[in-house]
DNA sequence: AAAAAGCTGTGTCATTTGACACACTAACAA
DNA sequence: TTGTTAGTGTGTCAAATGACACAGCTTTTT
């Protein structure tokens, strides 16, 4: 938990009354290689916060091809956002690609501490923003980018992940096929 | 301004004693085609919703190539994310593709709104929300989508769009060249 | 009105990509 | 232990794409 609690610290001050609050409405819990934490249909109710380990968070077009939507690290909070928020059955899959360990908020709780006081609501106020903030960020700097200039980012800012994930994963994360994938590996590992 | 109050009607009820607090703290405003709205190095310190017109939001990838993040229509809430939330300059351009109708909500004002009362902080946290969750959703589907089913998309929900935006910057929107966005044109018009 | 700038349609051609195929290895389950 | 499944590396080839080039058209500027 203590991982959690510097996660929420980054997004601000807060008493500690209030964080323990918020981290009493969290509880830990640990999943095996290949659980499928989520499943087409189901509702999700809760927000997850990743301590160790990766998650795939995937989806199939229209031509029957799976689609890697996010990778999931440690470190980084995750939901199905539309199911979550809109209460609607999710259409996607998440499972764990190693032994994963995360936290998980329940939407009551969420309310709860909403619901709790001023600082609280606050901070969550804040949080989404940011997280907001960064989804757009993350989303335009995507667009800016090639598919090697993607893999370089990869390599450089998320290097345990692709150490750890399957090939065909990050491929299809960067938007495009192994082959090529492979291909700027090897133009890489020639240069 | 009735356009806008339409849009947060949509959000959510509230009462129209907090309808007329959140809009008395709008301006309206009209620019001209070829406005810069914003510029790399400004700090954006306002979320504008427009009523009428576009909006070119681009950057420019590292090989000098410019590149469309968003073409903003009517009805719809933009901001540069970024710099309104983190208090950063922006490093990217939004110019109005033609004559522009929108209303503006500075900072000050969005914090003022949020701590006028429980209800406006609520309902402004529950846009947020939801905005978020469309975020993730729109980009969810622009991974699982081909270069043509994007134009279709397009085609289809943002008939406007297409007829009045220069095709290449449509191209761009959609993650191609103009030349290739002619290609699927020409065979769509064959069919 | 003339000139300039921006947009569009289109052809050619070299390059990149994806699809397929196959061998090999690692992980896992019976 | 053995069979099975998942993942990787690599080659070939057809198809898709981007870069370039140029002509025609529209809009804006001078």
């Amino acid at each position: 938990m203590q991982m959690l609690r510097n996660y929420f610290k980054g997004f601000g001050d807060i008493s500690s009354e209030n964080m323990d609050f918020l981290l009493s409405h969290c509880t830990s819990l640990e999943v095996p290689k290949g659980t499928e934490l989520i499943k087409p249909n189901q509702d999700v109710d809760a927000v997850y916060f990743l301590e160790e380990g990766f998650l795939h968070y995937y989806t199939y077009s229209d031509f029957g091809e799976r689609v890697t939507l996010k990778v999931v690290e440690a470190n980084y909070c995750w939901t199905m956002m539309d199911s979550f928020v809109n209460h609607v059955p999710s259409s996607d899959y998440c499972v764990a690609l190693s032994s994963v360990r995360l936290c998980e908020l329940k939407r009551e709780n969420y309310q709860a501490i909403k619901s709790k006081n001023k600082e609280l609501s606050n901070f969550i106020q804040s949080i989404v923003e940011q997280i907001l903030s960064a989804k757009v960020i993350e989303a335009n700097k995507k667009s800016r980018m090639t598919i090697e200039q993607r893999y370089l980012d990869l390599l450089e800012n998320h290097t345990k992940m692709v150490q750890e994930v399957p090939v065909q994963i990050l491929a299809s994360l960067i938007g495009t096929s192994r082959e090529t994938l492979h291909r700027i590996r090897r133009k890489l590992a020639a240069a």
